[in-house]
DNA sequence: ATGGTTGCGAAGCAA
């Protein structure tokens, strides 16, 4: 199974880009994040005409999270139904090719401290809990999107830089690490030990032309699919070009 | 140097 996940930064916006990625890529299973889209403007029938079933949730102008399989969608489920949903549509889960897989789009933060860094923080708290009342970590489980935190210095740019802000802070990676302490194994690691790979860069500045990042978009597995892992990228080619999103898809191949 | 850009939606906010 390949499985990717992409923050598209509005999917009305990106559609075009999204279209031809899937083409060339031809993922199995596509989660993405940011399609500020409600689930009424989703754009099924593009995803139909490329052979793909959506499950989507969104309330509209801002967040927003779906799925793409074309291996099945099953037992669609939308939100934690739980208080942290107050943040937002950040969370879709489904069932593909016998794979329980979760799109998610984590709160960014913002400021630290801060109530909306202590939201970020209460909301993978109930992340952990809604995986531990509805999955086992013994069955097949993703967990794909974007974290909105990079899980050690060699996902930052300029660790030195960022010490103190949002996505690098010890309680944000304590966060991940209670779900690899679950279960889930970080998959693109398992293909790649060196730093200074990302899947985020800023519009702003020419970061992206200046190789400043940070990876934060993530395919988390259990242990059954991680045993099955081959291969991983961040395909970069889709931060290029025109009307990019300022994330790059990150795709894994899984032998099931 | 608290800069810079994009999306949404029509001014300012979020990222």
């Amino acid at each position: 199974m390949r499985i990717a996940t992409w923050n598209v930064n509005s999917l009305n916006a990106r559609l075009p880009r999204v279209e031809e990625w899937i083409d060339y890529a031809r993922p199995d299973v596509l989660c993405m994040q940011e399609t500020k889209l409600a689930d009424a403007a989703f754009p099924s029938m593009a995803f139909s005409a490329l052979g793909y079933e959506v499950a989507s949730h969104g309330d509209g102008r801002w967040n927003g999270v779906a799925i793409a399989s074309r291996v099945g969608l099953e037992d669609v489920a939308r939100g934690f139904e739980g208080p942290a949903d107050d943040q937002g549509a950040r969370l879709v889960a489904a069932t593909c090719g016998g794979v329980r897989v979760h799109s998610v789009y984590v709160p960014n933060g913002r400021e630290v401290p801060g109530e909306h860094y202590d939201a970020k923080l209460a909301w993978y708290d109930e992340l952990l809990a809604y995986l531990e009342r509805t999955s086992k970590p013994t069955d097949k489980v993703a967990v794909c999107g974007d974290f909105n935190v990079a899980p050690d210095d060699r996902d930052v740019w300029d660790p030195a830089a960022m010490v103190g802000s949002t996505h690098v802070t010890g309680p944000e990676r304590d966060r991940l690490r209670a779900l690899e302490e679950w279960g889930l194994v970080d998959a693109f690691r398992l293909c790649y030990a060196q730093d200074q790979l990302f899947s985020w860069w800023d519009y702003r500045a020419g970061n992206f032309h200046k190789h400043m990042g940070l990876r934060i978009d993530l395919v988390m597995v259990s242990r059954p699919l991680a045993e099955g892992v081959t291969y991983a990228v961040i395909d970069r080619n889709a931060r290029k070009g025109k009307q990019p999103s300022d994330h790059a898809p990150v795709l894994v191949d899984i032998d099931i």
